[in-house]
DNA sequence: TATTGTTATACTCTATAACTATA
DNA sequence: TATAGTTATAGAGTATAACAATA
């Protein structure tokens, strides 16, 4: 591997750590762990089945059956019928469960747009286009 | 939040999930969790106190201290006394778990390499400078 | 007194395998 | 048969609070 992929690997490792850290300093606050204020933010384009849901987050779809207990317990979400398909519930937002997405949502959101303010918008064009290479879209 | 912002904040939160889903896909066939691999990695430039490791990987020292119990019953590292202080000991690779780190790292550091081996030089230079300024370095 | 690391406890996240109900 | 989602189980990550030993 060439210098400058190290260079590049590196800091892109740097900068997941660093958001992920974000992420979990601006969850806890609501009392959500990253991965619920996650869930809740998805939602936000919801709602979702089951399966496409897991299939969104990257996990077993047992797994997201805890997730979703959890938060249906705290009426955050709600497991709604699918009328096409009696086997399929589609997961959605309460009331709650919204204002609190939206909140998680903004915390980060400003977060990281503080961290980044100060980027000049050649460089901002060019992380927004790296970042479409990278993850394919 | 400007238009520019929300594209970027956007861009960052979805590199963010692409790399943890790499990082997890790549410490997985080698019995690894993501953050068990993480701190493996992290002690390839080691050997560390519990605090200074805690502070490095953000996480409480007793969660470090599961961690480094489950990876030290695998010996894959070992708790050194430290010479300076009774109190305190050294995290350290064993030879086993050197090579395994070693692993680890080249694994996902090489799958990140494809993904963005068709950004030209221009743009990996953007993003390397736009992650000093993200991460304060 | 302050710090280092551990223990005890409780909760969340996660996967695998087996299951029910419906398609 | 195949798919949607759940249950049972076990292991791993996490934090809080209380603790022992040493500084």
């Amino acid at each position: 591997m060439a210098a400058q992929d190290t260079e590049l690997v590196g800091s892109l490792v740097q900068l997941m750590h660093k958001l992920q850290d974000l992420y979990a300093e601006s969850s806890r606050p609501l009392g959500l762990t990253p991965q619920q204020a996650h869930l809740l933010c998805v939602l936000l384009a919801g709602p979702f089945g089951m399966t496409e849901l897991s299939r969104i987050m990257s996990i077993e779809r047992s797994s997201l059956t805890s997730m979703v207990d959890r938060l249906e317990r705290r009426e955050l979400v709600e497991r709604l019928p699918d009328p096409a398909d009696r086997r399929a519930c589609r997961i959605g937002l309460s009331a709650a469960g919204t204002k609190l997405a939206d909140q998680a949502h903004t915390t980060y959101t400003d977060r990281i747009a503080e961290l980044t303010a100060a980027l000049p918008a050649t460089q901002r064009k060019a992380v927004v286009s790296a970042v479409g290479v990278i993850v394919g879209a």
